[in-house]
DNA sequence: CCAATTCTGTATTGATTGCTACAGATATGG
DNA sequence: CCATATCTGTAGCAATCAATACAGAATTGG
């Protein structure tokens, strides 16, 4: 998994695998049938390792906590940690660009099945009146994705868990409060802006 | 530059490149040393091309026009043009990570070129009150350059430019804007919702 | 108009790619 | 304890990789 994350699915040579996992060729391709396979052996365990993660995401108790369990986790496990596994995410830039288009759509369908658990979750705090009446579920989503694959560039480039932090807090500013947690409402009644500390 | 874009550095071959070119790999050699000089040269023209957009920016009248000028400027190009150039952009999806450690570097380099023609921007407003006083010209240019590149991630999976436009409404309404600009000020004098319509 | 030079295209280079055949070692079962 | 079956490791497969040697064509200079 590490290897396809440092070095991206066409820059893992099978060398590079086959030593990092210990065994050779032959066992590899008993196990996985191909390279292809091995990929998506490892993003299946890439999801399960983020699944605690989206566990907590989606049971948090308001939309405005779901958002900021989601960046905050998306930034403390893609800063880099000291070397146990590398910045960034793996579903970002194991191969946005590949020469076989199979990969990008595999790891975009990976993404794609987070961004709908958090729209899904939008949707029932929509209809529970969490959310103002305006929202859109699935933009809220988008954006939080967008933010979220953003950071993990960041990560990846050597960002600090600190540098991330200070770009959620300016993230979540964005964030649409129902007239139902938030009272005072504004001219227009759909947006009100964050106050100075709310964690 | 296309090549490079739709299959990344490493997916792009020497057969791919040099028939896209026209040319054969002799003079490809000639001109550009070898395949990673071509790709410098590729990063070279790309950020040239984008570089009417950074004026733009950089020239608006205020920062929140600079952070709407920014983000609607990358959505336009990012979002898939109908073939013309690939969705998404090069400097993301060319080689986050690649066997050679050189190329996501050097991509870092040019998006942190961006990123600080940003910042430098955004104190020369802090310096004139065009910003909160409490505001930080690098974490909001991070955060301008995070939703950028999460959104050009978007495009590249297939995201439409009007899905784009709508992650911008929401990103905006997270801008700070300063007590000159805006004196209706609340609780905390820093942050102020979005109005309804602001274009 | 011809000789010198630059450029272009073909055909390879050695190295590495993903992948597998085959033989030796280990483990299992009766 | 031995025959069988499973697994491991070496070696090598064809194909492709980035990068060139070399020969013929085009162009230039005088």
């Amino acid at each position: 998994m590490t290897v396809f994350w440092r070095k991206g699915y066409e820059g893992a040579s099978l060398a590079d695998l086959t030593e990092a996992m210990g065994i050779n060729p032959p066992s590899l391709y008993a196990a996985f049938g191909n390279k292809e396979g091995l990929f998506r052996a490892v993003l299946e365990r890439y999801d399960a390792r983020r699944q605690a993660l989206m566990d907590r995401v989606i049971a948090a108790s308001d939309p405005r906590s779901v958002a900021r369990i989601f960046l905050e986790g998306v930034a403390d496990f893609s800063a880099d940690t000291g070397g146990r596994t590398p910045p960034g995410c793996l579903l970002v830039q194991s191969g946005l660009s590949c020469s076989d288009a199979d990969i990008p759509q595999a790891l975009a369908e990976h993404r794609a099945e987070k961004e709908r658990a958090l729209r899904e979750r939008f949707e029932r705090d929509k209809k529970a009146d969490r959310l103002p009446k305006d929202a859109n579920p699935a933009t809220l989503a988008s954006y939080l994705v967008a933010v979220a694959n953003g950071m993990c560039i960041q990560a990846a480039a050597g960002a600090t868990r600190k540098q991330l932090h200070d770009v959620i807090e300016i993230a979540l500013a964005a964030w649409p409060l129902s007239a139902k947690t938030e009272p005072r409402s504004d001219d227009d009644g759909t947006r009100a802006m964050r106050t100075a500390v709310d964690k």
